[in-house]
RNA sequence: GUCUCGUUAGCUCAGCUGGUAGAGCACGUCACUUUUAAUGAUGUGGCCGAAGGUUCGAAUCCUUCACGGGACACCA
C-alpha cells in the first residue's frame, strides 16, 4: 500500500483529528487577497514606520509551509506561494483560545497549505514579515516534504517527481518560465512578420521530412497502422504549394531512437517556410529573432554557457570549406582533397572510412576539428551536396547546397536550407532513399508519392528552417541536459510501476 | 550500443582489509513569545535496489539483472 509509511500514517491521523475537531484538511474557501511578492512589495515602507508595523493594514495570503520554528507561545513559519516566500509570526495569544496549542501546534506542519490573515511588521533581525490573527488549514499534506536544507538532489526523483523538484527547487519554476516565454515570443515574433501559425497531423500515414526512426500506433476504426511524425516538414510544404507563402509550427516530433543529454523521445520544435525566400534571407530573419528573444527576455548579451561565455553580439558566417582551415587550423591545401583528408584523419588518430565521398569526409573533419570551436553564433553555409539531401543545389556551384547550420556554444541549434522544389529530382531523391531502405537503412526517408505529386503543381522558391526549442531553451538557461527543460522527460518504467498499472486497469 | 560511477531511514549522507545498521534533518514527547537550516533534552524509525553465489558469518567480496548519473559512438 502507498500510504503504510509511518510518517504518512501520522499525518493521515492528524487530518482525521482536525476533521473530529470541526477543522475541514482540504478546506475550499480561500480569501487570500494578495500574495507574497505583492505583500513585499506594498510594505516596503514598514521599515520606516514607528515601531516597524502598521496594525491598520490586513492581508490575507496564502502558501505552503516551508520552514516551522516553534518557540513556545510563538512560533515563526515561512510560507511560499508561486510569487515568493514570506515570513509569518503565529502567536498564541493573537488566536482563539486553544487553538495554538491544540491544532497548531499539534496539526499543522511543515509541507501543508495554509491561510494567514494579519497585519505587517518588521522583525527585531529586519525582515518583514506577518504578525498573524487568523489562521486556517487549507491542504493537509501527509506526505512529508524532503530535507529543509539539502531538498531533494537525486536526479532521477527529480525528473520522475517533477511536482516534488518543483516544491524544493524554486529556482526549477524560473526554467520552466523562460522556456514558456520563449514558446510565445516565438510565436509572437513569426506572426509579427506575417507568419501563418498552423497544426498539422501528428499521426502520418507515411513518417517522413527526416531520418529517422518512427512510433508506430495502430487506427483501429480504419485498421491501418500511423506513424507518429517525425517532422512536419512535407506537410508545412504542401501549404506552401497550396498558396500560403509563410507558415510555421510549433509542436513535438517525436524519434524512436536513443535518450541521452540532448535527445527525448518526443521534442519541440518550430519549423517555417517561407515563399519566394532564400537561405540568406533566413540567416537575417534569424538574427533577427535572437535579437528580439534577448530583449523581451531580459538577457545579457555575453551569455555564460557552462565554462563558455556566448556573445550574442557577434553573429559570424562562414562557408564550411573555408570554417576548416580558417576555425579548424586544418591545412588549407587538403581540404578538398579525398586523400589527403584521410591522410590527415589518420595522423589525428580519427577513423577514417575510405568508403566515404568528399563531401562526407569535408563533414567528418568538421565535426571532429570546428563544431566545438564555434562558441558565438555562427552559420556555416554552402554545405557539400553529399551531405545535404534536401536542400537545393546552388546555382553557380553543383558541388555545394544553399543550406545553413547555426552554431552556438559548439552545437547545432538551427538547420536550413532553400527547399528543393524541382518534383522530378525530389522523386530520384525519394527512389534512391528507396534502394538506401532495401539495403537496410531502416533510417532512410520513405516514398511520399503524394508529396511529389504536390510539388508537381509547383512550389515557389522557398526557404525553410527548423530550430530545436528544447536545446534553444537549454542554451537560454545555461542547463547542459535535455531533461532539465522538460517538464516530465522520459524515463523507463519503473517494475513497481508497472505492477500499479497493472492493477489501475484490470 | 560501449565504458564508468551510483542505488543504505521520508530526505541528505557515513559505514575501512567481511563480525549485531550510523549521523544530521524530518517525525513523537518535553522546555522555550522576535526566530532565520531556531535552540536544548529525549525517543521512534531500515527487505542496505533485486536475485543468485562465496563464507561459520555479506550493506561490504563475486555474478547476473533493474533503474539512474556521467563520458564516448549515432541522430535534432
Amino acid at each position: 500500500m502507498i500510504f503504510d509509511n509511518k510518517l504518512i500514517q501520522q499525518r493521515i491521523e492528524k487530518a482525521k483529528l482536525l476533521k473530529e475537531y470541526g477543522f475541514n484538511p482540504y478546506a475550499n474557501n480561500s480569501q487570500r487577497n494578495t500574495t507574497v511578492e505583492k505583500y513585499i512589495n506594498v510594505n516596503g515602507d514598514i521599515f520606516e514606520k514607528e515601531n516597524k508595523r502598521d496594525a491598520n493594514r490586513h492581508y490575507i495570503v496564502s502558501g505552503r509551509i516551508k520552514f516551522l520554528r516553534i518557540m513556545g507561545k510563538a512560533s515563526f513559519a515561512k510560507i511560499e506561494d508561486e510569487s515568493g516566500m514570506l515570513q509569518v509570526y503565529i502567536a498564541r495569544d493573537n488566536l482563539p483560545e486553544g487553538f495554538y496549542n491544540n491544532i497548531f501546534k499539534k496539526n499543522i506542519e511543515v509541507g501543508d497549505i495554509i491561510e494567514v490573515g494579519g497585519y505587517p511588521f518588521v522583525t527585531g533581525k529586519g525582515e518583514l514579515s506577518l504578525h498573524v490573527d487568523d489562521l486556517k488549514l487549507l491542504t493537509k499534506a501527509i506526505a512529508p516534504l524532503p530535507e529543509k536544507f539539502h531538498g531533494i538532489t537525486d536526479k532521477e526523483v527529480r525528473y520522475r517527481k517533477r511536482y516534488l523538484d518543483l516544491i524544493m527547487n524554486s529556482e526549477v519554476r524560473r526554467t520552466f518560465a523562460i522556456r514558456s516565454r520563449v514558446i510565445s515570443l516565438t510565436r509572437r515574433f513569426f506572426e509579427e512578420k506575417g507568419f501563418l501559425e498552423v497544426e498539422t497531423p501528428m499521426m502520418h500515414p507515411i513518417a517522413g521530412g527526416a531520418n529517422a526512426k518512427p512510433f508506430v500506433t495502430h487506427h483501429n476504426a480504419l485498421g491501418v497502422d500511423r506513424y507518429l511524425r517525425i517532422a512536419p516538414e512535407l506537410y508545412l510544404k504542401r501549404l506552401i504549394v497550396g498558396g500560403f507563402e509563410a507558415v510555421f509550427e510549433i509542436n513535438r516530433n517525436f524519434r524512436n531512437e536513443g535518450m541521452d543529454a540532448t535527445h527525448n523521445p518526443e521534442f519541440t520544435s518550430i519549423e517555417f517556410y517561407w515563399a519566394y525566400k532564400t537561405y540568406k534571407d533566413l540567416i537575417e530573419i534569424t538574427k533577427e529573432y535572437f535579437h528580439y528573444l534577448f530583449n523581451h527576455l531580459d538577457l545579457p548579451t555575453l551569455l555564460p554557457y557552462g565554462d563558455m561565455e556566448v556573445n550574442f553580439g557577434n553573429f559570424r558566417e562562414i562557408p564550411l570549406i573555408k570554417s576548416l582551415s580558417e576555425i579548424g587550423g586544418v591545412p588549407e591545401d587538403i581540404v578538398c582533397d579525398k586523400g589527403k583528408i584521410l591522410e590527415y584523419l589518420r595522423s589525428n588518430n580519427l577513423e577514417a572510412n575510405e568508403a566515404m565521398n568528399l563531401g562526407q569526409l569535408q563533414g567528418e573533419l568538421f565535426d571532429a576539428f570546428v563544431e566545438a570551436k564555434l562558441i558565438d553564433p555562427t552559420f556555416i553555409t554552402e554545405y557539400p551536396v553529399e551531405i545535404s539531401p534536401l536542400a537545393r543545389r546552388s546555382d553557380d556551384n553543383p558541388a555545394i547546397t544553399e543550406r545553413f547550420e547555426l552554431f552556438i556554444a559548439g552545437r547545432e541549434i538551427a538547420n536550413a536550407f532553400s527547399e528543393l522544389n524541382d518534383p522530378v529530382d525530389q522523386l530520384e531523391r525519394f527512389e534512391a532513399q528507396m534502394d538506401a531502405k532495401a539495403c537496410g537503412d531502416d533510417e532512410a526517408h520513405e516514398m511520399d508519392s503524394d508529396f511529389v505529386e504536390a510539388l508537381s503543381y509547383g512550389m515557389a522558391p522557398t526557404a525553410g528552417q527548423g530550430i530545436g526549442i528544447d536545446r534553444l531553451v537549454m542554451l537560454l538557461t545555461n542547463e547542459h541536459s535535455i531533461r532539465d527543460v522538460l517538464l516530465f522527460p522520459a524515463m523507463k518504467p519503473l517494475p513497481q510501476q508497472c505492477d500499479n498499472s497493472n492493477e489501475e486497469n484490470a
